[in-house]
DNA sequence: GTGAAAGCGCTAACAC
DNA sequence: GTGTTAGCGCTTTCAC
């Protein structure tokens, strides 16, 4: 915290030589081995380390990329994050936590920030879309990257996945299970995400394949375990019966299920045998929960990489043509759908 | 992604005026009326938005803050990380996220590269130090503060918390619900928590107070569910007896808590009535969990602010004296030590 | 109150 | 292969 770090000119003069001797000897590009010798032992002798700021300047180019989520608490975007993290770090790249807020105009602004230019490009997630934003992210001076939603049509880079597929994966197997009263327990409909799950559930409702006898739908506050656990209370009330009651509820994420399971169980009734439950975004604490989770992996970390390297790519060179990723979802199959029981007895 | 931005210069050049003027009157100051509106129309006109590196080059501060652990995944960092970004995104300062790797010499040279000059300052949490990673820190160009232990008579500005005290506030709530014989599952010894947390255990053991009848401590590989199911079968394998059996394990954080309640149970045993089970960060898992867990909180999030809002105070003036904040650690009672019937009997 | 000019630290032409 | 020099975009003395 003393004192001052030396510069590429202090160490040009105290190698005796001149400074652009000094930038190339310790680039090693085209310096003899006698000045590259000399140059870096006056470096040593003052430990001297290149200012990031002025290179910055000088080379337009910030080695810098921000990740743009809503809550970075989300352990969905953690994921992701540390996905990011993982592929830009080894390429020189730091990466930025910023916060989109939860609306389209928040977004845009944030997207709009990048003008000051102090990261060579963003990856963002944005909640919810509008026409402003879309033509912010075409109008950055760096490449953008976005994830959750496919905007091909926008000419808009981005990794995207299929999260209507995903549910109808759960619809699915809860069909093959044996499961014909299903219910849905969503979040809100304005969201990116609870926009494509709904529409995902009333697919696989109106597809052959699975014909159940009766479908519920209920919408919790907000993609949390006691918003859950609140609609999922409303959701079983609506048919007390033995024999209409639900035996399955598809839940839009994995703390929406959590809170699913929690109000099956204060009815006295049990997950799997009584009310089979599927969550969503297979989260460690999916895993964890008891019974474990089924749930429908949309691979956050596999969308980070995904993004992460087109970054990279973009970056390299900005005048690419937008180009669309997706990653599909996998259904992974546990003790909320299928007791561990039944399971090592099937064996 | 496509037009150049905008200048200082051609904004000055557009309202007609000189460089010195632009720049005055863009940030209010000394500038009069009329010049003031002549500029911001340029810059308007020009859709002009000042460089945040040219700027950080001349200003010497770059606006950013790191922030580095060894898991950006571990919930614990992530609280940390909201709580810090939360504290210094209104100050308008970035967060730059980094990866300390899980030695002290990989820190020590994390922290060494801050002499490129990329943040203003530097909060990190080594999992483990040593001298080098002291005296880097040190010299470190800008202010570091150390999240997770007092280094007090090194010199060195810290955020810490009283894990051992922690494992002493389980341990006696352990004792005052008539636990006798209690269990100890801590993780690896050489890291800085789990040699805290096994200095607390001995700690609680050896007052007076609570007097155990038998004490067993096991260590785990590593702080995760995975290792602390299998360490926990090894502690719970020692004394099958009925009337020996630990009543209590006191695990060192909510991820081997979570492993013990399952090696509790492989055994048909409940928790908490046979075993009752402590674990440590309170983390959403452990709140989520069934049984809830009785947690230690060490403040996670109140430890990021107080970091966040030192690392503020020393950005402004660093040559400001090092200093120490402490966050007491707070149990919470949940399901795994007193069973929900239990506590609404008891109201 | 305004303008001219220096310079933050670096890289990359360009001349030798 | 080496040195000289310009200049990235900005803020801030310093003179007027």
């Amino acid at each position: 915290m003393t004192s001052s770090r030396a510069t590429l000119l202090q160490v040009a003069e105290r190698a005796g030589v001149s400074l652009a001797s000094t930038s190339r000897a310790l680039h090693g590009t085209g310096a003899s081995k006698a000045m590259v010798e000399r140059v870096q032992a006056a470096a040593a002798e003052l430990g001297y380390s290149p200012d990031a700021i002025g290179r910055s300047l000088r080379m337009k180019k910030t080695f810098q990329i921000a990740f743009a989520v809503d809550d970075i608490g989300n352990p969905v975007y953690v994921e992701m994050m540390r996905a990011i993290h993982e592929v830009l770090a080894p390429h020189g790249y730091r990466v930025v936590v910023m916060t989109t807020g939860d609306t389209a105009t928040s977004t845009a602004a944030l997207v709009s920030s990048l003008n000051s230019g102090f990261v060579d490009g963003m990856i963002v997630a944005p909640l919810r879309t509008d026409d402003r934003l879309i033509r912010e992210i075409r109008q950055a001076p760096v490449p953008v990257v976005v994830l959750g939603r496919t905007l091909s049509d926008h000419g808009v880079s981005s990794v995207s996945t299929d999260s209507a597929g995903g549910i109808g994966a759960a619809v699915r197997h809860l069909c093959s299970i044996g499961r014909r009263r299903i219910g849905f327990l969503n979040g809100p409909l304005d969201t990116t995400p609870g926009e494509s799950r709904q529409r995902g559930f009333d697919a696989a409702i109106a597809a052959d394949g699975c014909t159940a006898e009766r479908t519920e739908i209920e919408i919790a506050g907000n993609f949390t375990v006691a918003a859950g656990l609140a609609a999922a209370r409303r959701l079983l009330a609506r048919m007390p019966g033995r024999a209409e009651r639900l035996d399955a509820v598809v839940a839009a994420n994995d703390l929406l299920a959590i809170g699913a399971i929690r109000a099956v169980r204060e009815l006295g009734l049990a997950v799997p045998e009584d009310v089979a439950v599927t969550g969503m975004d297979d989260t460690e604490i999916g895993q964890v929960f008891q019974p474990s989770l089924t749930s429908v992996s949309l691979g956050a970390a596999e969308r980070g990489r995904a993004a992460a390297q087109l970054m990279l790519q973009l970056a390299d060179d900005p005048d690419l043509q937008t180009q669309q990723v997706t990653v599909g979802p996998t259904l992974v199959v546990r003790e909320s759908t299928v007791s561990a029981g039944a399971e090592r007895g099937g064996r």
